[in-house]
DNA sequence: GTTTACCATATCTTTTATATATGGAAAGAG
DNA sequence: CTCTTTCCATATATAAAAGATATGGTAAAC
């Protein structure tokens, strides 16, 4: 079935004659005359009972034109929606990413997608970077958020933001009063810190600022999750270091965040992509936008 | 959107592989290469990406595939039933008959048609030789069936069968006593007969026959239905003539049918159409089985 | 490291689509 | 009733598309 046969078979019924189709169709008559009998002959059926000067719709012609509408409708459909998977405003996108990320960038960034592009759908899965990079490798998600960033041939990393990593202190504790907090102040706290991996991330970042201080830390937990860990120091376990966009948590139930009064201890938040596959119109977008929004958010805070 | 090589695209898919789809569409792979090119220009779309050496499917031609399959099920069906229209298995066939049509042929003609081809849709509507007539000139129905043989130019007629004229007596009358009845018995009865238009009919042939056989036939009314005709002569109002077939009706409410010892007395049931219009599959079909069945009929009403 | 499997490109041939020019038949105007 | 107009059909020519064959390149597999 050949859908322009079809579609100039329907501007022929819609129009009464071939003459003023092929008007209609920006051709002149003869090939439309022998279009329509070609497509009669592909389907082996009479479309149009000729007598004489003027053409009769057949029955077969009559279930032609109304089924070949719904055709050339759905047909229609198909690549205006295709257009706009193409044009990135239509289609999927699968994220993973760490806790922070979903907690502060992703809600701001899942909101603006879905008010300016409704066909769009989100999937999002939370987890630690390895699981992160497994899921990428694998074709699980199409982006991933992390912290750590990632030395590896295959991934693409770009930067997302750096912010300082600020000292979490339960509010009754005695260097929540003085002005200037130095890293040799906490030589004698002890040290609630994230699971590291291979190196890299913050843990392994504080502990070298300790030691570049002249002292080993106390380390006395280590833990994946920050949240919970924010709760360990409000009951006294110690004290721990988060990125600071862990500041928008206001409460009297969470430990108070102070900058160091020498901000070596920084954080960054990377996007992770796949480097040889290929990046649909609406991952673009997402890439975009977040990296936008991620610009806001360091922006406001400096201020 | 080029429904042959969204076919194509749908076996690349299916298969794999640019190669493979293109042994399964029996042609080579470098055609198909660029046909699915071709496609995606098309479209506007890029429905792989290319790495190397295979293929991955993007989202727009995850969608593509998931519509194809839709559009190509739709487009298949309606081919097929197009195919139907033309043997004449689907379709509408529009008809206008006389009453004993209506009453004793079409019943099993109808019959037939539903139980061989469930598709075809049948359209009766009862009325006058004129009626039907006129409905045919102005395409309201496509075949007539109707009683006068009609001879005008536009119209092309055939006799279905050929009955003779009944006469029919109430169960009292003295002539049902009799072996033989012929014309010149009714002489002094009173005839009850069918409206005549034009000079064509029974009622004609009737009167011609009195007058043959010596005498002026006594019309005491004039009718244009047969049963009611029929109750009349069971009241006694006189005596009238029906075709053979309503020997049917076999009921002591209705009056005796008898032959005449001399058959000239006869009527012709006549299939009409259009001359100059086209004939559907669907209504060649039903002119066949009702010629088929009315021959039925005659051999049986024969033995 | 060689082979294999797969896609891409180049060139040629056949088919299809469309154009122009022209003929014929039926409806409508005078 | 004749002439004109209005259609559709046919003939021929050209441009575009579909397909075949031959060949090259690249990445995975043995």
């Amino acid at each position: 079935m050949n859908l322009h046969r079809l579609h100039c078979f329907m501007k022929v019924v819609e129009e009464g004659s071939i003459t003023k189709a092929a008007a209609a169709l920006q051709m002149t008559q003869p090939p439309l005359s022998i279009l329509i009998r070609k497509f009669e002959e592909e389907l082996d059926v009479t479309l149009f009972h000729r007598s004489g000067r003027n053409l009769e719709l057949t029955p077969s012609g009559e279930f032609l034109y109304k089924q070949g509408k719904e055709l050339l409708d759905i047909a229609d459909n198909t690549e205006k929606q295709l257009g706009e998977y193409h044009e990135g405003i239509r289609g999927t996108v699968k994220i993973g990413c760490i806790t922070s990320a979903n907690l502060f960038i992703l809600p701001t960034v899942i909101k603006r997608i879905h008010d300016e592009t409704p066909h769009i759908v989100t999937h999002v899965s939370e987890g630690n970077s390895s699981y992160i990079l497994e899921e990428l490798r694998s074709l699980s998600i199409d982006i991933g958020i992390v912290r750590t960033s990632v030395r590896a041939e295959d991934i693409h990393t770009s930067t997302l933001l750096t912010e300082p990593l600020l000292l979490a202190l339960p509010p009754n504790h005695p260097l929540c009063e003085k002005d200037s907090i130095e890293i040799d102040d906490l030589r004698n706290e002890r040290f609630l810190l994230p699971t590291t991996s291979q190196g890299q991330g913050i843990a392994d970042d504080v502990i070298e600022a300790c030691h570049n201080s002249g002292f080993t830390p106390n380390i006395v937990y280590w833990g994946t999750e920050t949240l919970p860990t924010l709760l360990m120091v409000m009951k006294g376990s110690g004290i721990c270091f988060v990125p600071s966009c862990y500041r928008q948590f206001n409460s009297p139930d969470l430990p108070v965040l102070r900058h160091l009064a020498s901000p070596t201890l920084q954080t960054k938040l990377s996007i992770i992509t796949l480097r040889n596959r290929y990046m649909s119109s609406v991952s673009k977008r997402f890439l975009s936008i977040t990296e936008e929004i991620a610009q806001k958010m360091v922006n406001l805070s400096n201020r």
